[in-house]
DNA sequence: CCTACCGATCGGTAGG
DNA sequence: CCTACCGATCGGTAGG
């Protein structure tokens, strides 16, 4: 059997480049085409678990739309909970990679409107990939748990302390942070569900969203 | 082969009353057990396919939670997708139960609080059976499809109306009707997602979005 | 409402 | 990256 590279790793851009090992190497690094072929795969597969669902969509289904036997998926992917895996750490990795820059912009007012913005560029830029990782997210088995939720944290996190900002510099209203975030965030991930990229406009949306949130008119009752 | 009923009416309480046929009824009413035992079915499997999923969660295990045999889960519902049709009937028609009565409010800006309030109170009130709605309605059979689609839109109208009059009467801001309808709608709907009954509370929640929303501060930029 | 029982699908592996 | 092939699961039906 062919000895293959580490599966696990996403190669996403924000992931650290991985560590030059002491030695000589036992392998050289999986090549471009190989890394290429597998981000094909996992694209692929958010498709059609996208289409389908996760269970009802096969492998077989994967595998045709790449014009390629079931078993060959395998020698990029070790089973399909992992390709599971691999969809959702990297719609993860998408959804934080431009944050932490974000969250450097010292105004309150505009860094909620910032990340109210690129939630809504974020989600409806990749619909596979997020339905994929909203949709599907419970069915991830017990060893790829841990490695998700950790990301999860620091993303509801980074939402949390906005959100308590904001209220701080009374650019919103004293809500209790942990439900404002939450309901910020559903309201513009939410639109997962419903946005049609042939006739909507993500950008009127994120001005619907920061208007209502932000650009205010009556006092409170 | 016994007759059955109707299986298809899902017995709501906002559905109207089965019109009484000409002639002499073939076949009494279904028994108050038969439709008693049916909600049961209804229920457990919306809890069922809430923890594993539509296509992961087996009859054998919604029988199993009823202590009851597969093949007996057929004398009460045609098949699995069926029973999928009959908890998103339900949802849709616990959802839509006391919304025509609120859009009957005369103040716009009573009206979306209350909209707003009776969505989150729905949602958090029956978790399984909305996790289902949202995240197994496309898993729904061509034949069901129109049924579903049709109360579907009529809910999404009522919100559609009660933003365009929140805008109107100037009590939010100037916002795309639908998006904004979308918005507000997925910011209390989301909570399916994450919302603990264990440790969150309704109310509060409810009011963090009415806040959100309507309570506003600072002057438009 | 139950006891069998069938048919089809599908993830995964052997071995090249 | 492919050709077989296995094993298990599961929805559904017959017949009572």
């Amino acid at each position: 059997m062919k000895v293959r590279w580490d599966l696990d790793s996403p190669s996403q851009p924000n992931e650290a480049p991985a560590k030059r090992r002491p030695g000589r190497p036992r392998l050289e690094a999986p090549s471009q085409e190989y890394i290429a072929r597998r981000d094909e795969i996992i694209a692929t597969a958010a498709e059609v678990f996208h289409q389908k669902g996760y269970d009802a969509g096969t492998l077989e289904d994967v595998a045709e739309a790449l014009d390629l036997r079931r078993a060959s998926i395998y020698y990029y992917v070790r089973s399909k909970a992992h390709l599971l895996f691999l969809i959702i750490d990297r719609a993860l990795g998408l959804a934080l990679d431009e944050l932490d820059e974000y969250t450097k912009l010292p105004d309150p007012r505009e860094r909620l409107e910032t990340f109210i913005r690129h939630q809504v560029r974020t989600i409806t830029g990749e619909p596979s990939m997020f339905t994929v990782f909203f949709d599907h997210r419970l069915r991830l088995e017990q060893e790829y748990e841990a490695r998700i939720r950790d990301k999860e944290r620091r993303y509801v996190r980074a939402y949390l302390k906005v959100v308590q900002d904001a209220v701080k510099a009374g650019v919103i209203g004293k809500v209790d942070p942990r439900y404002g975030a939450q309901a910020i965030l559903g309201m513009t991930t939410w639109s997962y569900k419903w946005f049609d990229p042939t006739r909507d406009n993500a950008d009127r949306l994120a001005d619907s969203c920061v208007k209502l949130v932000l650009d205010n008119l009556g006092a409170p009752a």
